[in-house]
DNA sequence: GATCCCGGTTCACCCTCTCA
DNA sequence: TGAGAGGGTGAACCGGGATC
């Protein structure tokens, strides 16, 4: 009736309302009157932001900020070597003063060999100290971007598939359990190697922890992820769909205290353990495949077998398909395996044949206690 | 006006090295 | 094995121009 009377063909229906009819005192029929989490007033907002000073609020870590100073007054000591310091501060006062000398300054650091990330970091901090930096700092970004073409990015190398089953199986033959079952999560869920070796027992979701045992999924929970402050969620999660890892993660991480670290170790000692296992497997370094190959690794395994462009999206939480495009270019370049000597492309092959041996053992001997 | 694309802009993570 | 420093890289958002 209601339909009828809104498409002109009953007008007399025209005044119809559903909402008295379904005896209900609002439009929303079936829902709450006003949906939604309940309100919290003013007085209560303000108490929660007792002490917080919007102008204090760092927009970048501590770090970063240190960083950007030390280079911006490595700038003023270069401009200190033709006039004094009241010249130079009368010289710093405006952007559009600024902004060619930090170009002529780009220039100068190109030639004595400093990174380009140093002169990015640097007009970043001039264009907060500046606020009309932009109107003047065209420049300076031409200058990075004759830098970058004279010097392009060499991205990560991914880790090829066969490696990363191979390393898996070598660090269990040496008993760094934790460390190979890591390395297969983290390249299954194309998880950040820093998100993994951060992640503690509550953020692994394991079947146990939500009473679905037998189930092939497991979760990961990445809290602060990269992209933190830009969108994406203060936290995210992975999905990682493997029966067997899962099981292995139920025994190797299921009695860990919540609060425990997965890898109880340093980022530094993965690294070194990570080294010592591409050395026995005749892995040369020439081919840096490091720890941060194996998110690209992950990527680009997931793409061969077939998963959809928006699911790899997905899984590695970013946003844009050029993003991806970063690492599944690599697919061109992922010729790890031909360019390794016929020994070492014999210790992949059996370490990789070996995996599932160590899985299953490990799936099936029960609780695995320490590191 | 809406949408897409691309380059510009920005910032945190990762790698390597050194020292304890 | 851990801590810290310095440099390099990955990946996000934003805005303007092109196209429909």
């Amino acid at each position: 009736m209601a339909l009828t009377g809104a498409a002109g063909d009953r007008p007399e229906f025209r005044t119809f309302d559903p909402s008295s009819c379904a005896r209900c005192g609002h439009a929303r029929i079936g829902e709450a009157s006003h949906p939604g989490p309940a309100k919290r007033g003013f007085v209560e907002r303000a108490a929660l932001r007792e002490g917080v000073e919007l102008r204090e609020v760092a927009l970048v870590s501590r770090r970063t900020e240190t960083l950007e100073e030390r280079l911006w007054e490595g700038f003023v000591e270069w401009l200190l070597e033709d006039c004094d310091k009241a010249q130079a501060e009368e010289l710093l006062i405006s952007a559009s003063m600024v902004a060619p000398l930090l170009e002529l300054y780009g220039e100068n650091l190109f030639k004595i060999g400093a990174s380009l990330s140093s002169f990015r970091h640097l007009i970043a901090f001039a264009q907060k100290k500046h606020h009309d930096f932009r109107l003047y700092g065209r420049g300076c970004w031409t200058i990075v971007s004759r830098w970058e073409s004279v010097e392009p990015l060499v991205h990560r190398p991914p880790l090829p598939e066969a490696v990363c089953a191979a390393a898996a199986a070598v660090a269990f033959s040496w008993g760094w359990v934790r460390f190979g079952v890591l390395l297969l999560v983290a390249f299954k869920g194309i998880l950040r190697i820093g998100e993994i070796l951060k992640a503690v027992r509550q953020d692994l979701v394991l079947p146990s922890d939500l009473l679905t045992e037998g189930t092939e999924r497991f979760y990961v929970r990445v809290s602060q992820p990269k992209a933190g402050k830009r969108g994406g969620g203060k936290q995210q999660h992975v999905t990682i769909h493997d029966s067997v890892l899962a099981s292995v993660c139920e025994n190797v991480f299921r009695h860990a205290r919540m609060d425990e670290k997965l890898y109880p170790f340093s980022g530094q000692t993965f690294r070194r353990r990570w080294n010592e296992i591409m050395a026995a497997l005749g892995i040369p370094k020439e081919l840096s495949l490091t720890p941060a190959s194996v998110r690209g690794g992950g990527a680009v395994a997931a793409y061969r077998s077939g998963t959809a462009v928006q699911d790899i999206l997905w899984r590695m939480r970013i946003q844009h398909l050029h993003t991806l495009q970063h690492y599944l270019q690599e697919l061109a370049a992922e010729n790890v395996i031909s360019a390794l000597k016929s020994k070492a492309r014999f210790s992949v092959k059996a370490g990789a044949l070996l995996l599932p041996h160590y899985l299953e053992s490990l799936r099936c001997r029960g609780p695995v206690y320490g590191p």
